[in-house]
DNA sequence: AAGGGTTACAACCGCAACGAT
DNA sequence: AATCGTTGCGGTTGTAACCCT
């Protein structure tokens, strides 16, 4: 599968001059594709000065002739070096179908689960691409459910085992497309307590992804997209917030389950015991060598990545 | 080769939330 | 409490590139 790429320069719309009087007066902000030179000057500053100010500040240091929402939108979805460019895999695919099908048109909390792909690039995606895939698949099918509040337990199909994981118990749910497992622990805050919607109520899904406080909560929803295989799950460590310092350690639950690419990260994740001495998790990657098997250098993404540039957890 | 239709995606817009004053 | 500036989000638009006839 996976898109066909498009090289597109920025030449595709033409950058706006001002040439009328009333557009000098009224203040001269560039509207339009950004040129090159353009992009340089921000990425510039950028770098220069780590990011820091408002964007308005940003806009006008760095000698653009742009308002600061249009650099913020310009670095976020274009120039930051994180971005990882080019055609969506298989696996991301399948990732967007399954978080859409549970956030709906949530794309930035999306794409916070999609390292390296901004909110824009996966709502194009799934409006100029996955979209008309399902639709087109749901004419001929009629057992797959793309609505946020149609995935409801109670419509999708019969949990049809009981799971243990850790210590705690959740359901193995079969889906159309994928295969779910659904835990019942209490779920921790965020680091970001304004963007903590989904993560702070017990018995919930918890999506697929690597969280930025230092605790690998990924181990209790299991997405499958691929056959079984097995996967161990070391020194899970759950944030005050949510277990009050309980500590699962080195238990390597096996599970019989099956994600590759997004497990594959976080099964090669380890979170290190708060108890160590420096008090302070940090994000370790156990297998470099098996990185290249997923689609997701994790060090690479890690560096550089402003969602991510505290990992000085303190616990 | 031409030109009309479609696709992909960069960028804009409006709105809401939030913090500072 | 009201206002203002900033940020972030989701919907929408515009258009280069591509496809098809």
């Amino acid at each position: 599968m996976g898109r066909t790429i498009r090289t597109k320069t920025s030449t595709m719309r033409k950058p706006e001059t001002f040439t009328k009087k009333t557009d000098i007066i009224k203040k001269k902000l560039r509207k339009g594709l950004w040129s090159p030179e353009e992009d340089e000057k921000l990425m510039n500053y950028m770098v220069r000065n780590n990011g820091q100010g408002c964007w308005s500040d940003v806009a006008r240091n760095a000698g653009l002739e742009r308002c600061g929402k249009s650099c913020r939108l310009r670095w976020i979805n274009y120039l930051r070096p994180d971005l990882k460019r080019g055609a969506f895999s298989n696996q991301e695919e399948e990732l967007i179908i399954h978080l859409h099908s549970l956030l709906g048109n949530r794309w930035s909390q999306i794409a916070a689960r999609l390292p390296g792909r901004t909110d824009n690039e996966i709502k194009n995606f799934w409006n100029s691409t996955i979209k008309k895939r399902l639709k087109s698949m749901s004419s001929t099918t009629t057992t797959t459910s793309t609505s946020p509040n149609a995935s409801d337990e109670s419509s999708s199909p019969e949990p049809n085992k009981e799971i243990n994981i850790l210590g705690f118990s959740g359901q193995y749910h079969q889906h159309a497309n994928f295969n779910h497992y659904t835990m019942n622990v209490p779920i921790f805050a965020s680091s970001s307590p304004s963007r903590n919607t989904i993560f702070n109520t017990a018995n919930i899904d918890t999506l697929p992804m690597l969280q930025h406080s230092g605790y690998l909560n990924t181990a209790f929803t299991l997405p499958c997209f691929s056959q079984s295989h097995q996967v161990d799950i070391k020194d899970c460590y759950f944030e005050n917030g949510g277990v009050h310092g309980n500590v699962c350690k080195s238990e390597n639950v096996s599970i019989d389950y099956a994600f590759d690419d997004m497990n594959n990260i976080l099964s090669n994740c380890n979170i290190i015991d708060s108890n160590n001495d420096n008090k302070s998790g940090v994000v370790e990657n156990l297998f470099q060598e098996q990185l290249n098997f997923g689609e997701w250098d994790f060090e690479e993404l890690m560096k550089d990545v402003s969602s991510f540039t505290s990992f000085d957890y303190s616990f």
